[in-house]
DNA sequence: ACCTGAACACCGTTCAAGT
DNA sequence: ACCTGAACACCGTTCAAGT
């Protein structure tokens, strides 16, 4: 879109200073620094030591530039596979390596959602997915509905636990908040007032899920 | 913490151009309009007939009147009540009115997920749902544990849903994936090719997890 | 107490011009 | 084909000064 490709001439030339690669790859580096705020024409051209107007010629604009990214994280998240014996357990493998992936790209991945670009992101492990759900025994919009429902809960927890967790003390807390008054269950309240271990709650909740959606009614 | 209470002087003055809440009034229906990209300090003053500078005065500056729109929205979360007889309705009512009331500011809510906030956001629907679990026959850490359960599926559910059906065609839409390769469940095939119902899934599927979660094992 | 304009250091983007 | 600087219209924020 960017680069009309015009009859080949074959007068020297000198060799580019950057390539479309270089721009994409400098960016990634940017965001994985400082984030999605942090990456700016002008910081990228100054890292890839050219014109900021160089960048506009190879990526087009910011926006192209960032959807570029994500189509490259979408197109990395082809291999899922399944493993374990019954059905439960390989669902639960998928949607534990699901969010492994996802949370390898922490910052990406909100990109990704932002842009609606989700469900393209999800197709690989939707078709692992649909696969284990259709040899459990459903079929149809059933079916489709367990898919669906997996893959929902795994990116929402994802992006829910990627902030909840970050910031140690939160003002006010829900430790203290829970903490403060007296509470019906003591023990239900103390459990509340501690902080969230996200990846027992994942594993708790998405097996709660999957056990549900895979049990015939 | 922006304004220093001096001593009461009698002195006649002119009454104020703005008031803190006039900022914080304008700047929601600022974000309503252009969402929270579209917030500028400068368009805020344009519009409240001030120059830049005297928003700073009243709010400090732009990250704390976005706090502040937070904290607004956090406290506008109280009254949610559970409806039904048996404990899955109930919980299942508390759910449904949690995700009606975040959808009600679909701008507000990325941001209170972004800062933090969430468990703040979350304790008046976490007490109600505390008490619900506890009447269904839970106790302590597993109890806790449903509840955050529902929270983080109804939050995550929300942020997918948010972006996912909004845009009608996506490049490639995963529908024309689907129907483009010969699939094993050409029914299953075909229901993952009809976009996503997102208040049906919602329903499917938090139901599946709540009654799964109240289950004793 | 409340508001102002000037100034600074940033942005993204377009354009005409160079080689 | 690829790169450049100048220019435009935006930002958030600080500061000294007014009343």
């Amino acid at each position: 879109m960017t680069q009309e490709t015009a009859k080949p001439v074959r007068a020297p030339r000198r060799a580019p200073a950057v390539s479309r690669q270089a721009v994409l790859d400098a960016a990634t580096r940017l965001i994985e620094e400082q984030g999605v705020a942090g990456l700016s024409m002008r910081k990228l051209a100054a890292r890839l030591g050219v014109a900021v107007t160089s960048i506009y010629w190879h990526v087009g604009n910011r926006e192209a530039l960032v959807d570029e990214l994500v189509q490259e994280m979408v197109h990395g998240l082809d291999t899922l596979a399944a493993t374990g014996s019954d059905p439960v357990a390989r669902v639960l493998s998928l949607a534990t390596g699901l969010r492994r992936v996802l949370r390898e790209h922490p910052h990406l991945i909100g990109l990704v959602n932002e842009r609606g670009m989700t469900p393209a992101m999800f197709l690989p492990s939707q078709r692992a997915l649909a696969s284990e759900v259709a040899s459990a025994g459903l079929a149809g919009p059933r079916a489709a509905d367990a898919v669906r429902a997996v893959q929902y809960h795994v990116i929402g927890f994802v992006l829910v636990e990627r902030h909840t967790d970050r910031s140690p003390e939160q003002r006010p807390s829900a430790e203290e908040l829970w903490l403060a008054e007296p509470a019906a269950d003591a023990a239900l309240a103390g459990a509340l007032a501690t902080p969230v271990d996200a990846d027992r709650l994942f594993a708790v909740s998405t097996e709660a899920l999957v056990r549900a959606l895979l049990t015939k009614q």
